[in-house]
Order: structure tokens, then sequence, then C-alpha cells
DNA sequence: GGCTAATACTTGACTCAGTCCAGAATGCGT
DNA sequence: ACGCATTCTGGACTGAGTCAAGTATTAGCC
């Protein structure tokens, strides 16, 4: 599995660290965690890293497409190594928790605006919000009444 | 025009001060503006506001459902009074500029995820992501060089 | 295996958006 | 006009993310 991550580095042109190796694997192991979570995550493996590595190492591996950010609002940002397909997110307004959804047309036609203003577009970034099976039943976290809580 | 603001407040209970009518104006005169941004505009109009204000007069707003807020990736957020039909964003990676798109769908099918995991699905947020008329003709950049630039 | 240049990592200070809090001011119903 | 409830102000604070300078690692070469 290393093997893989390090082959998967070195085939994008970057150098092969132990630090790049556990961030890879962090976001791997924990889709849709933040870089704090991540840091932890890499923590847990290898003893310690910088934030800012941790940063420095999720920026670059994005510029790759290696991984993919996601940041819904209210939110900081999260990461994925779900990348090149077309799927969207589903996040919970009360909990804050994330899911992967396929996308509903199928392929890329999500690329698609009715009118694109001259613009090229490259990217569809579909955050679908509601509410989870756990955060419906329980009453008094779905009414919008603390919007801003989270997970 | 203020008549219409002070009545919609007060339709929406909400205490009519001079803040919140000169906020309500200028989240409709600049759509797609920044908290700071909007500041700025009120104090053009009403001479000084907190910044406390601000964003407490436009979280009420958001919530009674007179504005909407925006939060696009590696950007603050963003408030307009568009609200009620269910159009979209695109945002240019370069400039970071933001215009309105309507729904590919028409009405709300957006909402529709293939599988919805069994969240109570209440909007669909989608934020389409390229390069505006005027970046994809500056060379340099918009090949996601200066994926960070924006303002 | 050792040397060197390039790249990556660490540490700490900093920025920026947004929130919390206590006290002062204002609007609203009577 | 009065008193209560709501709102506004100013300042301190938090949390995410960035900058910059110095140190450590890696990769390529001998």
């Amino acid at each position: 599995m290393n093997e893989d991550a390090e082959r998967l580095l070195r085939r994008h042109g970057l150098q092969v660290t132990a630090q790049r190796l556990a961030v890879l694997r962090a976001v791997s192991t924990r889709p849709h965690a933040t870089a704090d979570e991540l840091a932890d995550e890499v923590r847990g493996s290898i003893g310690s890293i910088s934030r800012q590595a941790v940063y420095d190492t999720l920026g670059t591996l994005v510029e790759r497409g290696l991984a993919r950010r996601i940041q819904p609002a209210g939110s900081p940002a999260r990461y994925e190594d779900r990348v090149g397909d077309n799927h969207h997110h589903l996040v919970c307004r009360a909990c804050g928790v994330m899911v992967d959804v396929d996308c509903v047309v199928g392929e890329a036609p999500c690329l698609t605006a009715e009118d694109d203003h001259g613009f090229a577009i490259e990217e569809a970034e579909v955050i679908y919000w509601g509410y989870c099976p756990g955060c419906r039943n329980r009453p008094g976290s779905r009414n919008g009444t603390d919007r801003n809580a989270r997970g």
C-alpha cells in the first residue's frame, strides 16, 4: 500500500517524504476530513507533523489532481481522494456529516449551465443541504435553530 | 423604495432600524458582495455602522429568508437578495467574479439526488467553476497557476 | 557511500473572517 | 412620555489559513 502511494507520488513528479505518504494515506482513510483532522491522523501514524506541512502537502495533492478540496459553507475545507469521477456531496445542516452522492445526470452534463455568460466552465460543484437520518429524528435539531451547529 | 424595505422588514416581524434598511438596500444594490463590502456600502449611505451590526443584520435577513448567503471555496461569505428562485452561481477561478445562472433543470428537480442516503434534502447549491471572458483571454491567468487569486 | 543542489519541513508570527460579550442606545407598544 | 425588549457599539477573542526564515531531507551525481 505504501508502495502504491510512493509510486503515485513519483508518477506525479513529487518527491517522496514520510509526511506526504502519511497525508496521502490519511486522506484516503478519512475522506471528508478537515486539514486539522488529517494532521491528527498523520500524527497517529508517523508521530508528528507541522500544520504548515499538512496545508502544503494538501495543496500540492489538490494541485496535482491526487486529492480534491471541498469547502461547504460555514465549514473549514475538507479533502477526499475520490477524484476524476463526477460525484457530489450531501451535507447535514445539524451535525455537519458529509457523504458522497453520485451525479444525478450521470456523467458530466452537470457542466451545462443554461447561459454560461461567456465563461469557460470547468467544473460544477454540487452540495445538497439537508438533515441526516440521525438528526431528522432528533427533535429540536432540525428547524434552523442551530443552523451553525456542526460536528 | 425605502417604503418597500420598511414594509418588508415589518412583514417579517423585524424591527425597523436605519442600519437594517441600509443593509437591505446594500444587499440589493450590490449582489454577491461580502459582509465587508456591504459594510462599506452602508457607510456610504448612512455614515457608519459596526461590523457586528452588519453580521447580525445579515444573519437575521438570511434567517428570515430575505437574503441568501453563498460561500464559495476560498472566499468570504457573500450575500444576495434574490431568494426563492432556484438559481445558481458561476464563479471565475481567476478574478473571483460571480454571476447568477438559472437552474439547468428549470424548477427544483436539482433537489433530486440519485440516492439520498436517508437525508431530508432541503436545498441543492450549485457552483460552476471556470474562467470569465476577461480572464480567458488574459494568458497566464487561467492555467491553475494562480488558483488562489481572487478579488 | 558521500557530496551538493533542490525541495520539503518546522517554528512562530501574522492576517483575515467571523463570533462573543458587556454596556450603551434606540425602537415599539401602551 | 415611559419602560421593556431589542439592537448597536467597541473591543477582545477564536479558528482557519498564510508568510517567512532557518533547518532537515531527498534525489541525482560522483
